[in-house]
DNA sequence: TAGTGGTCTAGACCACGAA
DNA sequence: TCGTGGTCTAGACCACTAA
């Protein structure tokens, strides 16, 4: 059962392959070569170029032709710790501290957007990356959500098996502090109390649904974080 | 002097302004009603709809009608401390410590991508919102895009001026760190050496060329920082 | 001058959703 | 059934760029 194809977007496609890799600046077919290869219509190529554009593959250059753009820098993306670090050449790793079920506490509920005493489940986790020891994350996520989360065993990464499910965060929103390790912290992380580190609170959402909330404290000496900022848009 | 108004551009407003406020969910005028009304073709009128749907301002709904969509939650955006704060409620004041045109040394030549011993404007200052002291930030700008900069007066919003000469940054790289204050640090901040603060080092873009480049130190008991991360895409 | 993208027309048929 | 947005046609004139 082949889907009919509509035009447009076998014209889209049909650009696409054949800019597939090509260095900024390359021209792509005019959209009067594409109507008549296609024996389309104009607005049909149209709608096909401005995809591509939208997408940030082609720029427009009115009276020059169209062109294959720079890649466009972007704002800070959702990354989890695990893709944070192999694009660092690290490979993550954790221990699990603590894996259960609990009833949700006021704050977690209302962070989590669920009904105190929920059931919500409680992930503590030491996180390395090569081999070296970097934070300590306490993460809750809403067990409605998931069932049977712990029973089918712990992932690696937990952004991974939250995919899996088509609950990968889409958006969240992180709080960041500077403060020194406490004792129990400075144990974990195999640092002297006193000394400094990164606190992350993070709330992730799959589209309107809080997922996760988690917070993480990092050895400052071993983690830098990066963000990227775009543009304000009004 | 009236420029002529592009059709889709007089229908695009007309939309905008009557929905302007609105809930989400209100609907607009179907396309051809606005056809009808305006005179002019329904491509017209979808390419005014496209921009606003663009703009995530609407939202179409196939079959149903288009409708004012809910706003979108949007990745970090990059603002400026004053505008930070002001959306904090807070008044952000700053006192200047050092404003001079310097040779740019090796490290801030090669963040602002200029020659080594180029001149760069450098300015210090100790950045307070709401009365108490937040901040103290050290900036460098390529002084080849910002001629006569010193001498206008120092603004009281880095990033106003730089808009009012079109640089206004539109993309930035963070990295963040959790470090202890120094000696001369703490003085200039009110803290005792040792206490922790947040180091924030900012390289600005305004399009392809770097702006400004700066590192900041904040007092970690009186500032968090807020990001919003996106979706990743690809 | 020839070619490009930007705008615009006046229709058409389709699938889908609500009544 | 009727109105909606989605797709598509076969033209047209314009401003701009490059040769």
């Amino acid at each position: 059962m082949v889907q009919r194809e509509l035009k447009h977007v076998v014209v889209r496609e049909h650009v696409r392959s054949l800019l597939d890799g090509a260095e900024p600046g390359t021209p792509a077919p005019s959209e009067r070569e594409l109507v008549s290869q296609f024996k389309v219509a104009r607005m049909t190529v149209r709608q096909a170029l401005d995809a591509l554009v939208a997408e940030g593959l082609l720029e427009r250059m009115p009276g020059r032709g169209t062109f294959v753009a720079r890649p466009r820098r972007r704002p800070a993306q959702l990354t989890s710790f695990t893709e944070d670090m192999r694009r660092r050449g690290l490979t993550a790793d954790s221990r699990t501290l603590l894996a259960r079920i609990e009833k949700a506490g006021p704050g977690v509920a209302r962070a989590l957007e669920v009904e105190p005493n929920s059931p919500v489940v409680h992930w503590k986790r030491l996180r390395r990356a090569g081999g070296a020891t970097m934070c300590l994350e306490d993460a809750y996520l809403n067990e409605a959500l998931l069932p049977g989360f712990l029973a089918s065993g712990l992932p690696s990464s937990l952004y991974d098996a939250l995919q899996g499910r088509r609950l990968r965060p889409t958006w969240a929103e992180d709080a960041i502090q500077a403060d020194v390790a406490s004792v129990e912290e400075a144990d974990l992380l195999g640092l002297e109390p006193g000394q400094p580190v990164l606190r992350l609170a993070r709330r992730a959402l799959c589209g309107d649904r809080v997922v996760q909330v988690s917070r993480s404290t990092y050895r400052s000496d071993r983690f830098t974080l990066h963000v990227q900022l775009g543009e304000a848009t009004a």
